[in-house]
DNA sequence: AGTCAGAAA
DNA sequence: TACTTTTCTGACT
DNA sequence: CTACACAAC
DNA sequence: TACTGTTGTGTAG
């Protein structure tokens, strides 16, 4: 078995130059995505690639093992490796995987997607044999008023700038041994990044070390040091900062910016060049090269960070034309928020650019939700929030472990209630040290089989000390337990959220009949309106928008009676905006289910879009275990 | 006290005609709803009214004792009295309640209710203080839309037959001598109806007997006969299907024919005739009068009959000149769906009548829930559904009793035990008979202080038997009881839910981890889409329309490329319809949440509207208790 | 899904 | 002595 | 609200 | 031997 193990050689050997140079710098300008991506890669180290662009729509003709092995191939829009080996480390990934309760796992969910998508297909097929010119006409509409949105708001200079291999990098300085050898950092289970020689080989984030050594046997593992991409994380941000003092920090090694004033107050500047120096500078302060992105809006900038790396940038100038040809050839899985699962129901239905989004514009309304509609509206015209705020409030924190299988032997005094105590304890000693209060306890299981589930407990009141913390979640074990004696499990997580700043002013609902019987407040009180209690946001509900007196979709003053402003305001609705769609007007209450569910695969959709997080700027991130403890991927 | 009792008058002594006369009948021409009601009325024992219209916004002006008489004055539109006697029955009634545990909790929620309202009325004036032209607009547009909808509809001739204080007449018809005498049907503690002689002292369905006694100390409390009302209704309901085969059974007094296709068999008959011999037909057959009203639509009948109550009827032709007249000075409350709560609501915002409820379109719209604002609109235009859907799936069966204060004494063998023990016998009893099977129990509870609760809980299959039943139904309760130890309850009920036709495709969701482990479907099957498992909806989830060449707003036949259909579209588009809000295109899945919820006076809402209920053709019905146990009001 | 208010006969 | 019963919809969480 | 799938780093 | 940890969003019940 070993013995016979493939690997890959990397295609050629390339140099990596020590020295910071601002090679990859590129510039939008041309066609097709793929030939694009190559033509401006300028390192052999590079390959910036995506899936190849297909004819027609796909899924149809897709067999269960090709969807699984694109499934197991974790990250397919990352860097690292030509696609003539694509075919090769999927082979590999797939046998090394076959048959492993994670692959049957993974084969069941590929199973039901299958199903699903299938389903949308049909649909899409009726719905594409219906006379569409009603949803065309919103369409269009929509897509005007979206446009001339985007053309009258002021121009910003958005960058997002993403170091190269972060942890893998930050592991390299701290042993430059490391440098020239094919390197992940994680454990055997499971790697969280890998250096670019590595990534030759097919070794990529979220891949298992052991799979990574069948890519690659030279392979070196080395171990996570979190407090080390902390430190260095936050000398990058000092650089940020400089640039734009309210940067928004969405990870350890990501930021994004805006120096639309840092330009306009350094007048002999552009953005390249200030990037560049950007950059220049995070590499004489850390010695780590970083990639960035520049453009008009978050999205852009975020797709563009990732055009040049690694070690490189792109600028992609505001112009609506460079724009357009930029999105126009732009894989729809490109696009944060799409990922894998809904790419395949986007490529099922004939979509792989973002033109063929627009196209299918119309598709989209009768089929996906207002969100998703209007996710596809904006991203189809290449229009992204510019907005970077720096204010942000954490809504969870958790704890989770994987550890060798566990059944639920006896009761309270396990092994399996010792871990869940251990979780608990670490939970709580972030809890202490974020300062954080919350209300809800999740419990998450996931079973040898790799089945997830989470069990949730609101209380009365805020969690006040590890013991009550670890009870909760006990009791919720112990219910499922009850419910499921054989079951075994290979992780447990706790997660508080109802957090304090946001259950405050009303508290989330708990259970108990004893809360009707004794209400203190609301006594007569007659008319008065005053806002004794409560919900303080249901006064800042009406925005006291100024009442001006120019038409609201196409800016001219308004004269004249009720009558003729109504004709204009008509018209200009036609070729404007379908106003609730584009958000003009707006209904009060939400409405909880759309009257005719135009597509429905089944009680849970397949796939859906996921639009921007909100990140903190401060603290913690996503990549960062809290406490920098030294959690480490499973070993 | 009871020396004290003041009690009205009748105003005249009428005589009551025991011969079946088609007296008070009427046909729609003018102007004023409360003169015409009185225009209308031929019979002296007649009287229906309606709260006098008033200049302007309420509720401002109206104290907390005002709103209170009122919603102690349960059924304000329902016939009986003079206005000038109005104050005086409210005056009793409220001293009479006054101080209560029944009167504290009215008083509770009447108090909650101003609040709320007057964060309507802040946040409507500052509505109106914006610019809202666009919503106007939009407004405008979706009303023509609905129009050109409505006119292209089919006329039918809908009817709705209601029979005069049915309980009261059917024991009038048992028990002649009553005849003549103010007498109600049901308890001391709770009346379900009263004789239109006692309807004179202002005595109402809903109102406690004792309450009644105040108001007539002469009045007959006649207990009810749950076997008879059902025979006569049977009777009824055969002269119904000689008009309408597919006549939809409203309740048991009550039928909503369309007699559309009877008319046209029947060449020498008009509308108004047909009706009388209905009603004629079903005096003959039981004895009994009934009203009718004949209009174009459900709601619109509905309203019409109870114009000429009792033994009368009204035809309101389906000319839209006519409609509109009637329409605009129908008060908002005898609109069906509107209640006392969402009366009040619409006053406060000075919507009085339905013409107010037109004008105020822009600000409902902004405020209101997408539902609520299509509910005004068809409402304010007079237009409604006209189907009447025999088929109708019972959604859940219960069961329910109030007695004496019980206080949670001890555990298993209480009082309180041994009652729900009776509620659960009793509801098993009605599940066998309706032939029904449910898998969520809901346990209701109101304690002494008119405080409701229910607690529901799913379960994995459905109930299997009476001891099921009982434990799921003690176990909420005993958890209650341990949330509040203190509680004293006087009422408790049991619902079964989730019925198997309904729950059957898809079974309701069941808690507990086991059912993720142990998964039998979905292996593999490659990229087959067929439909193995469940959800046979989602194949009609796509209709099949057909692709007609005609623009789906104008109804002109439509040639030529795209660019030029969608100009053609867009400009229909401009003055036929809001797409979104007429529901020509749709979006797929349903919204969660405004993202600008307007309008938010709390977590909860005060008042809504409640669109038409689908009722059962054939067996039980909302005022018939299952069984026909002599369930009897509170005696 | 569960809870509560509102509505109707 | 002392304010129903049954069913269903809408909105929130 | 609860549960789950999806997404990103 | 054997596929992570943390956070947040979208959808449905
Ligand atoms: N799936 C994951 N699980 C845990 N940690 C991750 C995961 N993906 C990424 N990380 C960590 C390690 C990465 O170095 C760091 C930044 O991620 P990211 O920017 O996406 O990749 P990268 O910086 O390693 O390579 P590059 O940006 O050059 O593609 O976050
Ligand atoms: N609140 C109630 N609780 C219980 N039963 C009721 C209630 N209201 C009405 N009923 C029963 C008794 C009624 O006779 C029967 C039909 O109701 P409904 O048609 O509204 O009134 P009615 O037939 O008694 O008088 P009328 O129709 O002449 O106004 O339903
Ligand atoms: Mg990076
Ligand atoms: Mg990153
Ligand atoms: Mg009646
Ligand atoms: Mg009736």
């Amino acid at each position: 078995m070993q013995g016979e193990e493939r690997h890959l050689l990397p295609g050629a050997d390339s140099d990596d130059d020590e020295d910071f140079d601002l090679d990859n710098t590129d510039q939008w300008d041309a066609s097709d995505w793929q030939a694009l991506e190559e033509l401006s890669t300028t390192d052999p180290t590079q390959g910036l690639q995506c899936p190849p662009p297909h004819a027609g729509p796909q899924d149809a003709s897709v067999t269960a093992s090709d969807s699984m092995k694109s499934r197991l191939l974790i990250n397919p829009n990352k860097a690292g490796t030509q696609n003539a080996d694509r075919a090769k480390i999927q082979e590999i990934i797939y046998e090394a995987s076959k048959g492993s309760p994670f692959f049957l796992s993974e084969q069941r969910k590929d199973a039901e997607a299958t199903v699903k998508i299938a389903k949308y297909v049909a649909q899409a097929k009726e719905i594409r044999a219906m006379d569409l010119r009603v949803e065309r006409s919103v369409v269009h509409q929509a897509l005007s008023a979206l446009q001339r949105e985007a053309e009258a708001a002021e121009p910003r200079t958005i960058v997002c700038v993403d170091m190269d291999a972060f942890y893998a990098s930050v592991e390299e300085l701290d042993n430059p041994e490391l440098k020239s050898k094919p390197m992940a950092v994680g454990g055997i289970g499971m790697l969280c990044t890998a250096n670019y020689e590595a990534r030759k080989y097919g070794v990529r984030s979220a891949m298992p070390g052991y799979i990574a050594r069948k890519l690659c046997p030279q392979l070196l593992i080395v171990p996570l040091h979190f407090d080390r991409y902390g430190a260095i994380s936050a000398v990058v941000r000092e650089v940020f900062a400089i640039y734009d003092p309210n940067f928004s920090a969405f990870s350890l090694d990501e930021g994004l910016l805006d120096i639309t004033k840092y330009l306009a107050d350094h007048p002999g500047l552009n953005a390249e060049e200030a990037v560049s120096r950007l950059r220049e500078e995070i590499f004489k302060r850390t010695g780590l090269t970083a990639s960035a992105g520049i453009a008009g809006n978050k999205m852009l900038a975020k797709v563009c960070s990732d055009f040049n790396k690694p070690n490189g940038q792109m600028f992609l100038p505001s112009d609506p034309v460079k724009v357009r040809l930029f999105i126009d050839v732009l894989p729809v899985r490109k696009v944060p928020g799409v990922g894998k699962v809904q790419e395949r129901v986007f490529n099922a239905l004939g979509i792989e650019s973002c033109r063929d989004l627009r196209e299918n514009l119309p598709l989209i309304y009768k089929m996906f939700s207002k969100i998703h509609f209007q996710f596809c509206l904006r991203v189809s015209l290449g229009v992204g929030s510019t907005e970077l705020d720096s204010s942000h409030q954490r809504k969870s924190v958790g704890c989770e472990r994987t550890f060798r299988a566990l059944s639920a032997s006896g009761k309270a005094p396990s092994p399996m209630h010792a871990k869940l105590k251990e979780i608990s304890t670490h939970l709580w000693d972030d809890i202490q040290n974020q300062g954080v209060k919350g209300k809800r306890v999740t419990l998450k299981l996931k079973t040898t089989a790799f089945r997830l589930t989470t069990r949730a407990r609101t209380l009365e009141s805020f969690v006040r000390s590890e013991e009550e913390l670890y009870r909760v979640a006990e009791s919720i074990l112990d219910t499922e337990i009850a419910a499921n004696p054989s079951m075994t499990l290979r992780l447990m997580g706790i997660s508080l959220s109802a957090l304090s700043s946001l259950a405050s002013s009303s508290d989330p609902a708990s259970p108990g009949i004893s809360r009707y019987l004794k209400r203190p407040k609301t006594q007569p009180k007659d008319g008065d309106a005053s806002n004794d209690d409560e919900n303080d946001e249901a006064q800042a509900g009406v925005q006291t928008l100024g009442t001006t007196s120019t038409c609201p979709i196409c800016g001219k003053i308004l004269e004249g009676d009720q009558r003729a402003m109504d004709e204009h305001v008509g018209r200009c609705l036609d070729d404007a905006e379908s106003p609730s769609l584009v958000e003009a007007a707006s209904t009060g209450r939400g409405k909880k289910k759309a009257e005719l569910t135009t597509a429905n695969v089944g009680k849970k959709p397949c796939g859906h879009i996921t639009t921007e997080k909100k990140v903190e700027n401060g603290g913690g991130a996503a990549d960062l275990p809290n406490l920098r403890r030294k959690v480490a991927a499973a070993s």
